[in-house]
DNA sequence: GGTATTAGTCCATAATCTGTACATAATCCT
DNA sequence: AGGATTATGTACAGATTATGGACTAATACC
């Protein structure tokens, strides 16, 4: 625990300034009488801090806000879109993305590069994704947006800035440098992607996004905040254990979700690589044939297994069953160990939703018993965007929690 | 999302005493020019903060600090343990409890009354608290300490201030009323237990503490501080599940934790009701018979298995290694999903340690794989008083995170 | 005993918010 | 149409709290 500091008077400022700015993007645009009604701050107080921030580029005056009262109508203040801006990254598997939101958080730019980034020399793609983000920020600069901040989504575990591990990317121990000369930080896709979801998808301030990849990755969103437990290792539902005795796992393990509802076992219904023998003993309910298998290759795979399973194909559907049952065990110990608000499907598992959510839903709530009542399963509105976009969001978030340190006030 | 309210000059004020007293609590005595130096505010703001907390009594001046420096000595400033102190409280099945507890965390006072209070009558339940809180404030006070906060722990959901539902007490919407005339709050014992092994256990400030009852129930501390989950409901860890098919438990589903590591599931191993059928088709490494049996009575039963055990009664042994290993199983879960720093068994699970956890860490070791290292598995060092002493810690606790407030200073 | 050094207090100054007064701009009413 | 009414936004004096340097106090070193 960091020994917390003494406060002076430029933090009861830096704080009034954020409770200011934070009002205005709670409820939209706002008077400057109605934000010292909904801050407690006098009239004065709210007109020098919104001077301020009018002058950073934060917000902007956008004419006279009437209610038919009486009266002097007050002028509208919102958060302004036309000067700052955030940069969101990615480094994924077969793609590098980057886009700028600006502080509506309207997303300006996007722009992907698919690239092949398994067991890619780090220098290298860093390489490209700085060219990439120069590119961006270049653009966002011609629409007279400045960029405040970067933030990196990667597939890997993240700690004190630096990428330890990145077992798709090959990856260890890589520190980030080179991006565009602006504060960034980075983090785990997971992560991001649940955060995505919480400022560009369904607008729920409590969730657990679940996001179906090669591997299974979730992210609990608790209150409009990402829960990261005590080493930043929280959600990794891929390995919650749905069958003590299942067939192994490439973590060490047995029975893991990953086994039944990864990205591989799914698409081991196209047929493509049945490399392992069947389970042994598998109980009734999760019965069939689950190898451990190998790639289908990529979202090419995902597409097909869709068509398949438009068309009816017997095998594609018994797959997303075995997986939505097991998913249903998984998510019926999430449930009681997070006690999450709702549930979302992101990454591979939302143009799967319609095939998953049934038997999911069904096993979980069976699993629930009487104890509490099943939360909503709902698709990921934002698909593979989810992880930039949190990037970008994450930026915006920090301005809003403190618009003085992140503007220089 | 409670619209954050502006803060003034007075807010800054709290603020700094809450950080001057925080500094106190962590580092222990500190001259006021050592407070000045680590909370970065001056001496003269830290002297004036420091004597309004000496009026308050919730510090003393403990004599000179030497360093073995030069120049003049400081005045150590330490908590105080003569003037204000906490009411813990608690109601669970077989028992009412209170204790007092001082600003330095000791125990001043602590009282407990058997009482059977299965499906009682609130009224009568709350009375006889009274009485017994009533009692415990008088001593304290006799001892001149004035107790500034009371907090109760009781076996069920808690939402706002209301008891929703105690299914040992039969309790449903009671709101706790009558007790002495102090602020006081209300929660759920797990999670004061999990407080309470924070403040008053080993030290450790990112643990998962399981506690074995009737239920198993879980509290997970991150950083020093509780996590909730949406609703409040978070740390069900008995009903995750631990075989999908295994045999019904009482929540309605099937095969969770409970079934298998429950107190009554233990107890069969004593021979006294085995009421159920055995479970149907159990997988390897959980077979035998778990009836989702009828309790084996109280604490008394729990000491005899003990005895069995030390005397090395083998249908007890296997009691405790299935338990164990089903307990490996849901931990397995949970490490996954919280992310805990270390796991701290408590409640029956205290006395049974030595024969639950050897089954129990191996289980978690091998499903945990090569992703992460097995966390380290801890004893209780409080065993039951977990749940009153941490309500007497939150109140502490409530005190040095915002001391004008409860102190009225 | 004198000097250096550190602790704690005093007082003038600075930063920020509050509260009242006031100019401004709209609607309502006659 | 014109004045009354009502609400917005700014100006200025006053209150609160922290800062910073000067000053007193107490101890160690020489």
């Amino acid at each position: 625990m960091a020994a917390s500091r003494g406060v002076r008077h430029d933090a009861m400022r830096a704080r009034n300034m954020a409770v200011v700015l934070g009002a205005i993007h709670r409820t939209g645009p706002l008077s400057r009488a109605a934000l010292a009604e909904s801050t407690g701050l006098t009239k004065t107080t709210v007109s020098k801090l919104v001077s301020d921030l009018l002058e950073a580029g934060a917000v902007s005056e956008r004419g006279a806000v009437r209610g038919g009262e009486r009266g002097r109508p007050g002028v509208a203040v919102s958060l302004s879109g036309e000067r700052v801006a955030a940069l969101g990254l990615e480094i994924n598997i077969d793609y590098l993305a980057a886009c700028v939101v600006d502080l509506t958080r309207a997303v300006r730019l996007r722009r992907t590069r698919t690239a092949d980034n398994r067991n890619s020399n780090p220098g290298d793609t860093l390489e490209a994704l700085r060219r990439l983000a120069d590119e961006v920020v270049a653009e966002a600069a011609a629409d007279g947006l400045r960029v405040i901040g970067a933030a990196l989504a990667v597939p890997g575990l993240v700690e004190g800035g630096l990428l330890r591990n990145a077992p798709h990317l090959g990856w260890r121990d890589v520190r980030v440098t080179g991006l565009p000369d602006v504060p960034y930080t980075i983090d785990n896709e997971a992560n991001l992607a649940a955060l995505g979801e919480l400022w560009f998808g369904s607008g729920a301030a409590d969730f657990l996004y679940v996001s179906g990849e090669i591997g299974i990755g979730a992210g609990l969103v608790v209150d409009g905040s990402l829960f990261r437990g005590a080493y930043g290792l929280a959600g990794e539902i891929g390995h919650v254990v749905v069958v003590p005795d299942g067939p192994p796992c490439r973590c060490g393990g047995r029975g893991c979700l990953e086994v039944y509802a990864g990205q591989d076992a799914l698409l081991t219904a196209l047929g493509d690589a049945p490399a392992d023998p069947p389970a042994e003993d598998p109980p009734a309910g999760l019965r069939g044939d689950v190898p451990a298998g190998l790639p289908g290759g990529g979202t090419a795979g995902v597409a097909e297994l869709v068509a398949r399973l438009e068309a009816g194909d017997g095998e594609a559907l018994a797959a997303c069953d075995r997986a939505g049952h097991a998913l249903g065990v998984a998510l019926t110990s999430a449930v009681h160990l997070l006690d999450p608000g709702r549930i979302v499907l992101g990454g591979v598992y939302a143009p799967l939703f319609p095939w998953l959510s049934g038997p999911a839903a069904e096993t979980l709530t069976a699993h629930l018993g009487h104890l509490r009542a099943t939360p909503e399963l709902a698709v990921s509105q934002i698909g593979s965007d989810a992880a930039v976009l949190g990037a970008a969001g994450l930026v915006i978030q920090d301005l809003l929690a403190d618009p003085v340190t992140v503007l220089g006030l």
